[in-house]
DNA sequence: CGCAAACTCAACCAAATGGTTGACGATTCA
DNA sequence: TGAATCGTCAACCATTTGGTTGAGTTTGCG
């Protein structure tokens, strides 16, 4: 039951695409054409993505006229933030080991 | 760069199966074998999971002997973790309406 | 030695994912 | 009224995902 909730929140935010949709609406409620501008893709494609957003709860949407303005929803982000706290790992840790394995994996420079 | 790492602990977090294998091994490392024995899927499909969890750099392995031990590594969820604090959303907020959407979804009864 | 245990690898399969195009409905505006 | 804007829907496609089975490798043990 709350592992349905927990598969629709991660597997959203999994995308790219997604995320930057939700960073884009922490700005401001945005339409569906005005949330798709940036995007090399179709407005179909973002049109999809912002439906998953929306079966995730990491958005709601309200209309207006013939607009469709997006906006935040916390409660599944919540939620998957929860989940995650259960891990107490220290911060301090990760942030050391976090480097090296950046490094191991060639995703960024020795001199960054 | 950072999207692809966000990209792997995400995606690697949306399946329940891999969410359950990270929840055993904050009581402690395990070996495969001990990690796949609550499942009811074969020992291969478990062994895969922990392959992608390690690719996503949410836990890591040593062996000993003929064991694979698992241990949970801390880095990856943490940069998850620090993703969605950008989020600065009220959690007071977040916690009223999670119910009520969770009613909305048939999801919870109205009892609890 | 010889077998069992602990895995991994390769090949395969069905279903889900992320994209496309083309048609359609609803709304605005000249 | 008629055309343009703002989307959604349906069908299709290639790739990824999550599972299987069968074979192979390495290690422990009697």
């Amino acid at each position: 039951m709350t592992d349905a909730i927990l598969d629709r929140a991660f597997s959203a935010l999994a995308d790219p695409t997604r995320r930057h949709l939700l960073t884009a609406l922490l700005e401001s409620d945005q339409t569906v054409v005005d949330l798709a501008a940036p995007f090399a893709m179709s407005l179909t494609a973002v049109s999809k993505h912002i439906g998953i957003l929306i079966e995730a709860g990491l958005i709601t949407q309200y209309r207006e006229g013939r607009d469709r303005w997006c906006a935040l929803n916390p409660a599944a982000m919540h939620e998957a933030f929860r989940w995650m706290q259960e891990f107490g790992y220290s911060l301090d840790q990760a942030d050391e080991t976090f480097e090296a394995e950046l490094l191991e994996l060639g995703l960024i420079d020795p001199e960054t």
